[in-house]
DNA sequence: ATAAGTGCAAAACATTTGCAGGCTT
DNA sequence: AAGCCTGCAAATGTTTTGCACTTAT
């Protein structure tokens, strides 16, 4: 997904493209750990030292909207957003709270199996796996 | 899981038996549709009028603690809670919101030929599946 | 030119905390 | 009797909203 194709989205769905909604697709999409609103915007204010929280809580309103990107409600209370809509297991840290995706072909034949045994066609999915990571053991 | 049991777990981990503590028990225990703070502060005002908000939350961090029940947090930014700590999937209608969980040995088996894939020991999991429930169709 | 998007600040929520008085042990 | 627990209210943190100004189309 590089900025081309984003814009494409946004101007197919009669969106604006701007400034800021490239820069945080752009911080998003490269990311891999799942930020919060919060980290996203203190990592863009220093590219972007005008930048709002309010829009960074709008783009990310609209990624969701669009089908880019995922919400994710964390027990601790956190809101992380994360950019990978296919199928996968987020393996978090008890310990520190890392998040990384595990995703294999694996998970996806069992996901198939349990999927026909419910008789559901489904719209989503999250699965979600606590471990101690390698660093905290 | 009675009144009894509550009891005695609550004395053995040096925690005082209250009236209150007992009441959000009997609530959340026997509910299944995971219900949020507020949705159970509304519920035990009926027979409770002096209860407070606090109480709930303080009772809430508790039995998570106790291991009683799990903290869920949904990607609509709610957090609800479920007093069922056995692997289950939580079946949530994207249209109208209900939960309710699925369990069967079918989806245990699966898991754990993911869980010998992955080659972590968990410590914990969770399983959200949406889809369009029949009420919603 | 027009309508949508932005930054700012205030408002709305949800959750946590501190404390005086009440209740279990 | 002692200390934990409760209700209340204030504090905190996060997300949403309203509005005048700016920018993309």
């Amino acid at each position: 997904m590089d900025t081309q194709d984003l814009m494409k989205i946004f101007r197919e769905n009669g969106y604006k493209v701007t400034a800021q909604r490239l820069a945080i697709c752009d911080l998003i999409l490269s990311r891999k750990d799942h930020p919060t609103a919060e980290q996203i915007y203190q990592n863009l204010k220093k590219k972007y030292p005008m930048i709002s929280i309010g829009t960074i809580y709008k783009t990310l309103h609209l990624l969701k909207e669009l089908g880019l990107i995922q919400e994710l409600g964390f027990n601790e209370g956190s809101v992380r957003y994360d950019p990978d809509m296919e199928l996968h297991i987020n393996m978090i840290c008890s310990e520190c709270g890392k998040i990384h995706d595990y995703k294999c072909d694996k998970v996806k034949e069992m996901w198939n199996v349990i999927i026909s045994d419910i008789r559901v066609k489904p719209k989503g999915q999250r699965i979600d796996i606590y471990y101690e990571c390698e660093e905290c053991k």
